[in-house]
RNA sequence: GGCGACGUAGCUCAGUUGGUCAGAGCAUGCGGCUCAUAUCCGCAGAGUCCGGGGUUCAAGUCCCUGCGUCGCUACCA
């Protein structure tokens, strides 16, 4: 809601770490970014959307070592995997960041050095139990009878001088931060979560690993013996893509800036990223929006279940928008859902050919047997005497839509655009408008209705926009509502009533959706 | 072990601050229409809102407890 008084935003992805693919996961947290932020275009703001790849680390130089290349190579491989599925999903990022970029480097340096010379960076020692094998530090509860659980070796207590991070001295502040800004942490449960983990004494964070066992990253810019952690390195992103500290885009984006993340990295991002800020200076960012896990099949996707979903294989059998429109409405956003063929027919079925596509079809097609595609207009009295305007019920649908949209709430917005979708089913079946075209003394009612319809077409036709921009699109052009240049009608826009124009000529329309033929019954 | 989430009609799930909250969609059955992608509209249902206890004039809605499912526990969206 505050999000409103910034006229700039901007948003981001997680950058995606480079050990795996892109599967359905990076898929939606892209999308719900990407939607976002086209609802953003509609609230008349400019707009900044931010994805990339993190790419240093431990993980990465074994999954090189594995397939018997080095990190670079492996690393720049991924990462044209998840730049390259962008367009497919039609996500439309303004920017690609790499944590392997020369000018990101040099600002998670500079950022470094801020904090060091700060004070806020310490160095000491660290005593923990290492298992070589892994080349990691295990806590004690993750052994399994003191043993490392991938080599079962017993893993010896070394000690490792490293670099702290005090971020201990922030956890008041950020206790602070966070109830003064109600709107930091979305949905609400991970705001509690994170409060109620630092109800805990933060401890201070190691941020820097010892060449010696790892070289694959950043070195820190006052000891060169050392790597930065990779949270540290990866978080800065967001503010290096946008060209901190003299960048422009910086200067004008960063207030406005939201990130999306899944749950599992709300730590991160919810407590060492707004510490790192303030140690360093800089603006807290506006706020981070949650999401959950898709479940397939009722259970999580992992490899060793086989369940791991390749959302081009999704988009290839069921087309894009189906996809992105059933990733909005099926989730709560900040809740798990669960996805299965079944699930994604039967919303393609009801509510994307049933509902929307067959009103779509059914207008224009009346549109075309009545008046031979010639918009006919309103009669003002003959609406006003029959109560016959759908003006009111667009608007509450706009309402609606807008209310939830501005929150994240994908699927209540959708919600909102589909009872009024509903709506419309039923005003034909009222009116029946059938049953008027057969005398010719009801041509000025057939034309009131017909026309109130493909208003209301016009209006959903546009809020569906950030969620299936294709689809949309290709209705404005039939509706002949298209625009060159820009696409995006604004919410204002969009109200205005009354804006299809008398004796346009409306082509009978296609097939927006097909059905899917689901083999059952009959 | 610690922290957290969830458990509401056959299925998937909504249910702000406790008081028309017992709901929606899908599926099912019956009826209606014919403009439309065999689509649309109407009607019909059922649920001890996981069990137990408590607070309150009033609790899916708050507190306690039990059971069940799941997540996180610090480099997997």
């Amino acid at each position: 809601m505050k999000d409103i008084k910034f006229n700039k935003q901007f948003f981001s992805t997680p950058i995606y770490y480079v050990n795996a693919k892109p599967h359905l996961g990076h898929a939606y947290t892209s999308i719900a970014a990407d939607v976002a932020i086209r609802f953003k275009q509609m609230e008349g703001c400019e707009t900044f959307l931010l994805t990339g790849t993190d790419e240093h680390g431990d993980k990465i130089v074994q999954a090189a070592e594995n397939q018997k290349t080095t990190p670079e190579k492996y690393a720049k491989r991924v990462s044209k995997l998840f730049q390259d599925i962008l367009p497919s999903l039609n996500v439309e990022n303004n920017y690609f960041i790499r944590t392997t970029d020369p000018a990101h480097i040099k600002v998670v340096q500079k950022i470094l050095l801020k904090i060091y010379n700060d004070e806020d960076i310490y160095f000491s020692s660290y005593e923990g139990l290492y298992c070589f094998g892994c080349e990691r530090f295990y806590q004690e509860r993750e052994l399994q009878d003191g043993k490392c659980p991938d080599h079962g070796t017993t893993p010896e207590i070394i000690k490792e001088s490293n670099y702290f991070f005090k971020m201990s001295k922030y956890q008041e502040w950020l206790i602070n931060h966070i109830k003064t800004n109600p709107n930091f942490i979305r949905p609400e449960q991970y705001k509690n979560e994170i409060l109620s983990f630092l109800k805990e004494p933060l401890e201070d964070l190691c941020i820097s690993r010892p060449k010696t066992r790892l070289t694959w990253g950043i070195t820190l810019p006052f000891d060169e013996k050392f790597v930065t952690y990779v949270w540290f390195d990866a978080l800065v992103n967001y503010i290096s893509a946008l060209g901190y500290p003299d960048g422009e885009l910086f200067r004008q984006f960063w207030p406005g800036a939201r990130h999306f993340v899944a749950k599992d990295i709300i730590k991160p991002h919810g407590i060492y990223w707004p510490i790192m800020l303030k140690a360093a200076g800089i603006e807290i960012y506006q706020g981070l929006n949650v999401h959950g896990f898709w479940n397939v099949k009722g259970s999580k996707m992992s490899k060793s279940i086989g369940n791991v979903t390749n959302p081009l294989e999704v988009i290839d059998a069921y087309g894009l928008d189906q996809f992105r429109y059933f990733l909005m409405r099926e989730m709560v956003f900040g809740l798990d859902a669960n996805f299965t063929q079944k699930s994604i027919v039967s919303r393609i079925n009801s509510d994307l050919a049933n509902d929307l596509g067959n009103l779509f079809s059914r207008v224009l097609s009346m549109n075309h047997k009545y008046f031979q595609g010639k918009v006919k207009g309103t009669d003002p009295r003959i609406e006003k005497e029959k109560s016959l305007s759908l003006a009111l019920e667009a608007e509450s649908a706009i309402d609606g839509f807008q209310k939830a949209m501005s929150i994240c709430a994908f699927s209540k917005g959708l919600e909102a655009v589909w009872q009024f979708i509903s709506k419309m089913n039923k005003y034909i079946d009222t009116n029946a408008p059938w049953t008027l075209a057969k005398d010719e003394a009801n041509i000025d009612e057939l034309g009131t209705i017909l026309y109130n319809l493909m208003e209301g077409l016009r209006v959903v036709t546009c809020l569906i926009y950030p969620i299936i921009p294709q689809t949309s699109l290709k209705m404005q052009k039939m509706l002949c509502i298209q625009r060159d240049g820009k696409q995006v009608y604004t919410l204002e826009e969009i109200r205005l009533w009354g804006q299809i124009k008398e004796e346009t000529i409306i082509a009978k329309p296609g097939i927006l959706f097909p059905r899917i033929d689901t083999g059952k019954k009959e």
